[in-house]
DNA sequence: GTCTATACGTGGATAGAC
DNA sequence: GTCTATCCACGTATAGAC
């Protein structure tokens, strides 16, 4: 990705500080917020020099669209891979909800940027921010009516069950210190998730 | 509130051009963020000229640090009259989700504000904001533990089930559109926290 | 590829007229 | 009480040496 927006030809070199790039950015910006960040910050925690930067960035927007895009990436991906499985109902369920907050464990600072600072981002960007949100929920939406076709289960209100999954999972990120609190695992977590799905539920006995 | 701090001895000019200012910021920041508003996008948007705002607000940190405080001593007031009420457990966790929601309803770019420019307060600032939400929780924890005390009902896991509420309720001000866009009314959704609380629970038969 | 030096604009804040 | 004019620092971005 963005091969061709980086001025940096040997592609060790640019994913190396890319990486620099990105997780300084993560750092300050999860401190000050992005906007507060201001490129001689940036400069100095990566340790790149404010020309270098800009082999690498373009401008600093473009870096926030970056980070959203590299995420966004990624999703398609594992989603992707989850369409093909085809799952039953319930097994599809359960494997969106932990596999949401697996990617959520290894890219936390990516969700958690693209969650805090959308509106550092410009608006189309923004937009397809909040769509990943929206394909999100629909997903497991169509889980949820699919259950009820085959009459594994029955759910009266699929739309908010699906966005309070949704607001469950993203707490993981969105404040990791009540979960290190309270020593409460991705697993246990994941677990809870999905026995909140169930409790809203009707399960048709059997 | 803050009389002292504020240069203008009229309060009835002080308290409308005050309402000016918050106002523009809600309006500003809830597009590009606290951080990008500069105080000239504020004088134009108040219609106040940039030196009638100090006036009033010191700096533009102060500014944030006084929303945060506004709404701190509003749910403060609330709170201590919900407490005095002392209710039955599974009313007063009635009480605490609607009362929230009606809160949030109608200080909703309050509520959004201190959420979303957490970062924006300076440091002591930033942990008495986290502390209103760690408070309600424990609040939410309180009434489930009187509530396995006279045995009411049972719940394993109190401290997950009031972050989840937590997390559900403060849905209602981080993505309004979404309610607008399924038509959720604010009793639909307060209805279905309620619920999803008990769907939380062992409910002892009667 | 990476750095230093620099240009240029913008932002926060204040002084003092009205 | 409110405004205009102004100060100074800081932030983004670029040019050009190494």
């Amino acid at each position: 990705m963005y091969r061709e927006k980086i001025q940096i030809k040997k592609s060790e070199i640019a994913v190396g500080n890319l990486q620099k790039i990105f997780s300084a950015t993560f750092k300050i910006s999860g401190v000050k917020g992005f906007q507060a960040m201001s490129l001689r910050d940036l400069s100095y925690e990566s340790g790149i020099s404010m020309g270098g930067l800009y082999s690498y960035i373009g401008s600093k927007n473009d870096l926030a669209s970056m980070i959203e895009g590299v995420l966004r990436h990624h999703i398609d991906l594992v989603t992707n891979n989850l369409i093909e499985e085809s799952l039953a109902p319930l097994e599809s369920l359960k494997a969106i909800i932990f596999g949401a907050l697996y990617m959520m464990e290894r890219l936390s600072p990516w969700y958690y940027f693209c969650f805090m600072e959308l509106k550092g981002l410009p608006r189309e960007r923004q937009e397809k921010a909040l769509e990943i949100e929206l394909r999100f929920e629909r997903f497991l939406i169509d889980g949820l009516n699919r259950g009820e076709e085959i009459e594994v289960f029955k759910c009266e209100n699929s739309d908010l069950l699906a966005s309070q999954i949704t607001a469950q999972l993203q707490q993981w990120h969105l404040k990791p210190w009540k979960f290190k609190l309270k020593n409460i695992s991705l697993l246990q977590y994941a677990d809870y998730c999905y026995q909140s799905l169930l409790n809203g539920l009707d399960l048709s006995p059997g």
